[in-house]
DNA sequence: ACACAAATTGACGACGCGTCAGAAACACCA
DNA sequence: TGGTGTTTCTGACGCGTCGTCAATTTGTGT
């Protein structure tokens, strides 16, 4: 016997999934400034005070949309870890899974930096901001993870007195910081960058090379290691361009 | 006969320099949202209408922060590519600018990063983001500069299809992406980095030797250098620990 | 059908933004 | 020095958004 009609708990959960859904849709078409508690509320055909049985502010909800985007982040990070072909082919498909992530998700993208300012940090419960923080961890220790599985294959070795963590470190700004800096800033191309992608993935390589993981490529072998990568781990993600186009 | 009145016109440049200072200040201890126009009125001691004589909006107040900020970024760019010994030691002294930017000058990193937001940028006039962008275009042909002197003398090669820009994006990304996840990710230690300023040296070293930037350092050399270029380049500015202390 | 609990509503006070008409300060000249 | 036109300053005001809460509606259990 099954409710015929749906329970008022599902109702409510529904909702906040169709906040957070709409919430997202207006950040990355119109922008920060326009996502207010009163439009929500207009959008969802609600109360304002509905709104804020679910979230007690604006912010707490750009944090709840930020904890959706890592835990996206975490499962493209799991699939990664999965790669076959040793700890080389490992963390190039955490770069992969990367910018899979950035070009399939900008609104997710965009939130997990959004985050990172004090202004919306500050005014988020500690609960929420500890279920952000874990999620971090985790996407952390999955790639620190694939470092100390290099070292334990002998693979790599670090310089002393670097941690694992401390060396991916390196690789997750390079990544973020190039990803950030060409959403964020404008005109790249007529500042001398044809294409933030193509800089990313030489810009990884060099960098591990650098790191002397063994085993070391070219750019030919690691651009095709990318392809292949793209289609026997992440399947169901659309494939990545080849490097010439961006 | 110089007149014992000052002029008005310097007393509006002197108030809009102090309202700069003010606004630093208030930004770096007391955070973005206590930054109001009644509260620099207040602390100016002047009327709200007067400060938006000097800037029509909040936003605009931030972004003139930042072409400070930047400007004095490219001051130690500057500087840096005079460093004597070839463009190794160059590169390598504009790495040391940027920490000294980031140890020294908190503020200025801070407000330089704020900017990047849609909602800030979005508010301010093109005349001052043209500004902003013209800094941060000289600041990337400095250093784009190095690597293609490097090139010419034969120091370095780049992968085909790299331009020297898209080179530095990896360092500007791996650099000020460190800083900026070491000031925003609360808790870093525990994660496993223990300073991000150490991670950044070595990350930066690798990446450059990944690139073949000739002559190739060890860690000892590259960490000797950089406190031999901390004195000689930057001489006014506080010198650097060594690397086991942060 | 009734009573209790939970969820919803929108009017309300507070606050910060940006404006603008009037007041004050200033510069210039006779 | 006094008069006049201009620049600068001022703070009260209108507006929009935030977050609250007492009143109301809706849901639940007996």
């Amino acid at each position: 016997m099954k409710p015929s009609k749906p329970n008022k708990r599902q109702e409510i959960q529904r909702r906040e999934r169709q906040l957070l859904e709409t919430a997202g849709q207006i950040l990355l078409t119109e922008g920060y400034s326009e996502l207010s508690m009163e439009r929500l509320a207009d959008e969802l055909n609600t109360a304002k005070g509905t709104i804020y049985n679910h979230f007690p502010n604006r912010e707490e909800i750009v944090l709840a949309m930020a904890v959706q985007a890592i835990n996206k982040r975490q499962s493209l990070f799991d699939a990664a870890s999965t790669a076959k072909g040793g700890s080389r082919m490992r963390i190039l498909a955490v770069g992969v899974a990367c910018e899979i992530y950035v070009r399939s998700y900008p609104a997710l993208f965009l939130v997990e930096n959004l985050v990172r300012h004090a202004s919306i940090w500050d005014r988020c419960s500690d609960a929420r901001r500890d279920l952000m923080r874990n999620c971090e961890h985790r996407c952390m220790g999955l790639v620190a993870g694939v470092a100390r599985s290099a070292m334990a294959d002998g693979d790599l070795e670090l310089p002393r007195g670097l941690s694992p963590e401390e060396m991916v470190l390196s690789l997750w700004a390079l990544t973020s910081g190039s990803y950030l800096i060409g959403a964020t800033s404008p005109s790249l191309p007529e500042i001398g960058i044809g294409s933030v992608y193509r800089s990313v993935r030489i810009g990884i390589l060099h960098t591990i090379n650098g790191f002397n993981w063994q085993p070391i490529w070219n750019l030919d072998e690691h651009e095709k290691r990318i392809h292949e990568t793209t289609d026997s781990v992440f399947p169901d993600e659309p494939s990545l361009p080849p490097i010439e186009d961006a």
